[in-house]
DNA sequence: ACCACGACCTGCACGC
DNA sequence: TGCGTGCAGGTCGTGG
């Protein structure tokens, strides 16, 4: 259920519980994501420990090491998961019996504690892949813009990105090289927020509106994590609904309906061939 | 350097 | 009921 508050509510899902944990087997069930899960991978996670549990972008980084380290293959390294467009990555403590395995369910990552990360992703656009060190040098990761909550992402760093560039701000607003993190709902709800029309050049848009962008970004994102954040209890044992519809969108799939500031139709285009809503009145 | 667009894949809602 | 169509949370690779 990705955009990046769905994937930082699986990572506060899952880490305080992984943390520190040993893998103890792994299982894949069905390979073909985006692209192939290495086979070697068993072999690679047994008997690591997860050391560290982080997200950039919308990756999510697991970091793995072994307590003794005799051979090359042997160094610490990352498993790297995403979750494309509909991937989900449960945690079932193994406190109570885990539920068998359904359609979708690729990959098993079975933890000492008799715990176990389950891989969901009915339309396989995710991936997991192993990423020897530095995993910053990945070229999955290494051309990636700025967490939309680091100090880099400001209005003068976001200027200078978008001074040459005719494309529609809502298509440069979505593209990782300028932010990161942003997809097409929270680009549509911080494009609202912000007063700015979509489709204006991101070239001509104002420093001081730029700033505003910046804040409503920030404000969306982390409204929405606050909320999946509420159902994080829920999420972890299971039920795995990660709070995704329990934001009010102002106008993300609302395209026909009344403005809920200022009442106008909203208006429905396509950009990036996605679907755009914005209120032709609140947004210029 | 930038931009537009097809590609990947399954499920679902819709109209006929 | 069944079938075809278009759409869905992402992003990489291409060709211009």
């Amino acid at each position: 259920m990705p955009e990046l508050p769905e994937v930082e509510t699986t990572l506060r899902g899952i880490a305080p519980h992984a943390l520190g944990q040993t893998i103890s087997e792994v299982r894949i069930y069905d390979s073909r994501l985006r692209w192939p899960v290495p086979g070697s991978l068993p072999a690679t996670l047994t008997g690591r420990a997860l050391t560290d549990l982080s997200r950039r972008s919308k990756y999510l980084l697991f970091r793995c090491e072994r307590a003794q380290v005799i051979r090359k293959s042997d160094h610490p390294g990352t498993l790297l998961v995403h979750l494309g467009m509909t991937g989900s990555l449960r945690y079932y403590s193994g406190s109570a019996a885990i539920p068998d395995r359904r359609p979708h369910d690729h990959v098993d990552i079975r933890l000492g504690s008799g715990a176990l990360l389950r891989y969901h992703d009915p339309r396989r656009f995710g991936a997991m892949l192993w990423l020897a060190d530095p995993a910053s040098g990945h070229p999955l990761l290494a051309a990636l813009g700025p967490e939309p909550f680091s100090p880099e992402f400001d209005a003068q760093s976001l200027r200078r990105k978008l001074r040459t560039r005719s494309a529609a701000i809502k298509l440069a607003l979505m593209d990782n090289h300028v932010v990161v993190g942003v997809g097409n709902i929270y680009a549509n709800e911080a494009l609202f927020r912000a007063g700015i029309r979509p489709t204006r050049a991101a070239s001509r848009i104002s420093l001081a509106r730029l700033g505003t962008l910046v804040d409503t970004v920030r404000a969306t994102l982390s409204d929405a994590i606050a909320k999946g954040g509420s159902t994080l209890r829920d999420f972890v044992d299971s039920n795995g609904e990660p709070g995704y519809f329990q934001l009010d969108y102002f106008v993300y799939g609302r395209g026909g309906l009344p403005c809920r500031v200022c009442g106008t139709t909203l208006r429905e285009i396509r950009q990036g061939g996605r679907a755009t809503t914005f209120c032709p009145r609140c947004q210029t």
